[in-house]
DNA sequence: GTCGCCAGGATTGTTGACAATCTTGTTGGA
DNA sequence: TCCAACAAGATTGTCAACAATCCTGGCGAC
C-alpha cells in the first residue's frame, strides 16, 4: 500500500493521467517526455503505470525501458525496475567530451560546399525558429535533433552519424533543465544560422567552432545547477 | 513444412543440437558465436531454434536478439526475424575510421607513465599469448576484447570507452574469418607486446600509430574478401 | 525505546498459449 | 506451359496469468 502511495507521491505532474500518443515507437515518446521534464530524472518509471498512461500493454512499455536503457537514458536495476537517469557531472563532461570529438571528427568529413545541405537545414531551421517564437519546446527539440542529424549525416559516414545522435540521446534527460527555457532556444537558433552561415562560405574552420561552442551551453547550465545541488 | 526444411539446411554446422552455456548473458553468447563462424552473416535467427540450442526461453533469446540489433550486430524485418548482419565493404570502412578516431582520442588521454595499467595488460596478455599458442580461438578472442577494453578504459572517460568496445562489437560480425586464423592471432599478439612496450616507454605518439596500425589487418581482410566475392 | 523478525502489498520477471503475418508449395485454369 | 489464387506451415508478435522478488510497516522481544 505504501510503496504504491510513494510511487503516485513521485508522479511526474498532478494531471498526467491520459495521453495522446497510443501508439507509435514507445520509447521515442518516453525520451520526449524526458526531454521535456515531464520524467524527471531520479523518477521511477512504474511499468504498469506508464503502460496506463500511454493505453499501452506493460510488454511494450517493458521493451521501451529496455531499448532506453541501451541508449543509457534510463537506469534499471533487476527486480526492482527502472528510474530516469541521473547524471553526475563528471559524466556530463566526459559524454560532451566525446560528442566534440565526433562531431569534430564529422566536420572535417563534410563535403564543402553543400549547397543542398544547406536548402535543407534552412528548412528545418525554419521549423526550429517558429518553434522557438511560440515557444514550443515539442516542436523546437524535433526540429533541432533534425537539424543535427542532418548537418552530421552530411558527413557521409552514417555510422559516425549514429554515434553523435546516440550520444546526443544520453544527455537527453539532462536537457530537460534548458528545454523549455526561451533565451536558451533562442541562443541556440542563433547559432544554427550561424552554422549555416559558415557552412555557405565554406568555411570549415568556423563551423568546427561553432559546433563545439553550441555544445558547451546546455552542459554547463546542468552542471551548474548541480553544483547548485550539492552534487546530490 | 518447405520453410522448416529451409531454416534447417541454412543451420550453421550439421551438429550443432546441445550447447554448453545454459544462461550467463545471452547477448553475449550469441556475439561470441557470431566471432567464431559458429553463426555466419546473412544466417538466419530463427528465435526457436534458438532457444532450444542454447536451453533457454523464446523469450530470452527475443531480448538478446532485440540487444544485438542495437549493437548492430544482427539486422531485423519486422514479422519476418533476424539474420546475422552482413556488412558492405564501405560499411566496415566507415565504421572502422569512427574506431580510429575513438581509440586515437581515448590515447591521448592515458595517463602517462601507466604502471598499473601495464601490469593489469601483461596479465591479460599471457592469457591472450597462451590461447594463440594453443589455437584456442574461443579464448584467445576474450583475451583480446579484455586487453583492448582495459586498454582503453584507462583514459579515465568510461563513456568514451564503452563507445569504443561498442564500435568495435559492429564490426564482430566480419571478424569470424580472422578469429581462427593463426596467423593473424600470432600478429595480434605481437602488436600488443609492442603497445605494451610503447606504454612502458611513455610514448604516446607511437601508442597511437600502433592502435592505428592494430586496427588496418582485420579490416584489409574482411574487405579483400568481400572484393573476391564479387561484394555479395 | 530500539532492534529484529514477519506478513502484506506492490512491482518486476517468466511462462505458455494465442493471434497475426509471412513464405512456400500446390492446385486449377487459361 | 505458365500464371494466379489458395492453403498449409513456419515464424514472429501479443497477451494475460502466474511466480519470484523486494519494499513497507507493524509487532514482539530484549
Amino acid at each position: 500500500m505504501a510503496a504504491r502511495a510513494a510511487s503516485r507521491e513521485s508522479a511526474p505532474t498532478p494531471g498526467l493521467a491520459p495521453h495522446p500518443p497510443p501508439s507509435r515507437n514507445l520509447a521515442a515518446v518516453i525520451e520526449e517526455e524526458i526531454v521535456l521534464g515531464w520524467l524527471q530524472p531520479r523518477e521511477r518509471l512504474v511499468e504498469e503505470d506508464l503502460a496506463a498512461r500511454y493505453g499501452v500493454k506493460r510488454h511494450a512499455v517493458r521493451e521501451a525501458i529496455f531499448a532506453l536503457e541501451r541508449i543509457g537514458l534510463v537506469e534499471r536495476v533487476p527486480n526492482k525496475g527502472a528510474v530516469v537517469r541521473m547524471l553526475r557531472a563528471v559524466d556530463v563532461e566526459q559524454i560532451y567530451a566525446v560528442r566534440e570529438a565526433l562531431e569534430a571528427f564529422a566536420a572535417t568529413l563534410i563535403p564543402l560546399p553543400a549547397a543542398d545541405l544547406i536548402a535543407r537545414l534552412e528548412t528545418i531551421q525554419e521549423r526550429h525558429s517558429a518553434a522557438v517564437e511560440s515557444d514550443d519546446a515539442r516542436a523546437a527539440f524535433r526540429a533541432n535533433m533534425d537539424f543535427h542529424d542532418t548537418l552530421f549525416s552530411a558527413c557521409g559516414n552514417p555510422h559516425l552519424a549514429e554515434a553523435i545522435k546516440s550520444f546526443a540521446q544520453k544527455v537527453h534527460g539532462v536537457r530537460s533543465y534548458t528545454a523549455g527555457d526561451p533565451a536558451y532556444l533562442a541562443r541556440a537558433r542563433e547559432e544554427h544560422m550561424v552554422m549555416i552561415e559558415a557552412l555557405r562560405a565554406g568555411d570549415r574552420e568556423r563551423l568546427m567552432t561553432l559546433c563545439k561552442q553550441h555544445l558547451g551551453p546546455s552542459r554547463d547550465i546542468y552542471i551548474a545547477m548541480l553544483a547548485r545541488r550539492q552534487g546530490r
